[in-house]
RNA sequence: UGGGGAUUAGUCUAGUGGUAAGACGCCUGACUCUGGAUCAGGUAUCACAGGUUCGAAUCCUGUAUCCCCAGCCA
């Protein structure tokens, strides 16, 4: 049996910040506490990349007996951040499948107590104020490759300095007047060691404080102190972070208080899709997109627009692992999580997206049955429905060709078909326009298939869906295809030197009016169904009642689709 | 030699001195009232070059390539 005190719950993955988290157990560190927390600045959407931080920080806080993770916002700096990020920010961590329980925290909660630690660095000659200027700072700063020169304030004494630090604060001076800046050493390899600035004055109205400060801390200063208020045991977060750990270390010790650790991974970055905040705005603000919930964004809003499930992205995340290697995950692997959750839930529904009439030529007129139609073959729980069916439907027109290719199964002169859950019908006509495009196919059907199988017991190779013209409702289905053709966009524009803008996807969006099976009528917002053969499809904010419109999540696999590509 | 990281199949991840594992993708085939799902099989010698060792993806040395850092952003 496992030692009871440091066995974590359930199954962990192995990965090495777990392995770190359970080697610290049982070890007896951190008193065998283990604190993670997801930290956004509330600023912009979440999107997928933040889904494996979220994952990541609040899985360990799952995972582990007597773990948590907390929930905070890092709004340090009010000029960029507003309340409603803090709102859909929090509706999608819950959305994730997550919950903070009573832990939802603020940096700008922090703010008395990291003034006073503040003054604390200055009365213990760690810190000054400066009255350089941005640019002056940034020359003192040296380069990459040369030391920085120490500033002229540098030995300013911490009484003047106290004095000072008071006032930025009364408000007596203007922004840029004068920053905090920690006494580290100018000439360190690490130029973030180079007396780094920790409060910046900046009059702004902040949303949650208002105007009762009008100096703020930086975030190295108040992310380490932050996360040792709040007894962070592990802070996890991305490698581009990994050069501020010196300071991170540093803010925690220069004030000898609680030590949390700061460990980095790689980020995830997926292909044909681009991620940077700067560029997602740019598609929207551009109006490149319909907004940040438009369903070919990756933001998470857009995601479940689009009809993505919380439990796909999820297992996703899982599947991808944590490691500190830069890589690029394929949407593939993505679309399968999707697919694999879909497939077991979704209801099944006919639906026929670019409709090609068929006659039914020896079924009687004006007359109409009802077939018997599984929900969805994978759980029987979820029972059947009827479909109307009559002597005209509508069949997919990629369904039928004059002349068919090798190894193509579906309708075509002559050929027999079964229509899903009906009955058998053969090509008996094709009936044409003036140009040669066919407009109408006439078939007859066999009487003793009705149900799907004929009692003499012969097979056929295709089955195909289809929907009752007299019965078929007209819905506005949206299609979504990649925003980006090329795996990375990014890297593509960057390379070639174009504007990445130029390499969207200009069939990223058709709208389609599509004939479907009546019951979808009913379908609320949010719905999901897999129309047969087609893909997954969910009902969209847009929705009237009774008059769904349908985003397409993805499509289905389809190996037809690869063999004629590869017989072309 | 500015500093810090990384390098295992098309992609992601495991393996931490004993003869490369899993997932996605792709390819074969079986099955099928969704060309879906499912099932079976296939798909790399571990960036490169040396060295240590009976034995190296794992240890040592060197090389190469890629990523991050010079905001009063996070």
């Amino acid at each position: 049996m496992s030692d009871s005190q440091s066995a974590p719950t359930g199954d962990i993955p192995a990965d090495f910040i777990r392995s770190i988290i359970t080697e610290d157990r049982a070890a007896g560190a951190y008193d065998g506490r283990v604190v993670t927390r997801f930290p956004p600045e509330p600023n912009g959407y979440l999107h997928i990349g933040h889904a494996k931080s979220i994952c990541l920080n609040f899985g360990v806080g799952e995972q582990y007996t007597g773990a948590r993770c907390h929930m905070r916002f890092d709004d340090t700096n009010p000029t960029r951040e507003d309340i409603e990020y803090v709102e859909s920010i929090l509706a999608d961590v819950k959305w994730l499948g997550f919950d903070w329980d009573e832990h939802l925290y603020y940096a700008s909660d922090y703010f008395e107590q990291l003034y006073e630690y503040a003054e604390q660095l200055i009365r213990d000659g760690n810190a000054y104020v400066d009255s350089l200027t941005a640019d002056e700072i940034r020359d003192y700063r040296g380069t990459l490759t040369e030391p920085g020169r120490e500033s002229p304030d540098r030995n300013r004494p911490s009484e003047e300095s106290l004095d000072l630090f008071r006032r930025m604060r009364a408000g007596e001076f203007e922004d840029g007047e004068y920053v905090l800046r920690a006494k580290i050493d100018m000439a360190s390899p690490n130029v973030n060691m180079r007396d780094p600035v920790l409060y910046r004055i900046r009059h702004a109205e902040h949303h949650r404080t208002g105007d009762d400060w009008c100096i703020y801390p930086m975030y190295d200063y108040a992310h380490s102190l932050s996360d040792s208020i709040e007894g962070i045991t592990h802070s996890l977060c991305t490698l581009e972070f990994e050069d501020h750990r010196p300071l991170y270390d540093w803010c925690q010790e220069a004030l000898g208080i609680y030590r949390s650790r700061q460990i980095e991974f790689a980020r995830l970055n997926l292909t044909h899709t681009v991620m940077s905040k700067r560029m997602l705005r740019r598609l929207v603000e551009d109006e490149y997109v319909m907004g940040w919930d438009d369903p070919r964004m990756p933001t998470l809003s857009a995601l479940r627009r689009r009809g993505y499930t919380p439990e796909s992205i999820r297992d996703m995340c899982e599947r991808v692992g944590v490691a500190r290697r830069n890589t690029v995950t394929e949407l593939a692997l993505l679309e399968h999580c999707l697919r694999e959750d879909l497939n077991q839930r979704a209801p099944r529904r006919m639906a026929v997206l670019n409709p090609l009439k068929v006659v039914i030529t020896n079924y009687p007129e004006g007359e109409s049955e009802e077939f018997r139609a599984v929900n969805n073959p994978e759980d029987d729980s979820m029972g059947t429905r009827s479909v109307p069916f009559s002597r005209e439907i509508y069949i997919e027109r990629d369904d039928f060709m004059e002349d068919p290719p090798r190894r193509f199964y579906r309708l075509a002169p002559g050929r027999e078909v079964r229509l899903r859950y009906a009955c058998l019908i053969t090509c008996t006509d094709v009936v044409k326009d003036v140009d040669g495009n066919v407009v109408e196919v006439h078939c007859t059907y066999d009487p003793e298939s009705r149900g799907g199988n004929a009692p003499d017991g012969r097979r056929v190779q295709g089955t195909i869906h289809w929907v009752s013209a007299a019965h078929a409702k007209k819905f506005e289905i949206r299609l979504y295809d990649n925003l980006f053709t090329d795996p990375d966009p990014a890297g593509a524009a960057s390379e070639s030197g174009d504007d990445f803008v130029d390499l969207i996807n200009a069939d990223s969006l058709e709208v389609v009016t599509a004939m479907v099976e009546p019951g979808l009528a009913a379908a609320e917002p949010g719905d999901r169904f897999q129309f047969e053969r087609l893909g997954y499809f969910c009902a969209d904010p847009d929705s009237k009642a009774g008059v769904p419109v349908f985003n397409r999540t993805t499509t289905l696999r389809d190996s037809w689709a690869r063999i004629s590509r590869r017989q072309e």
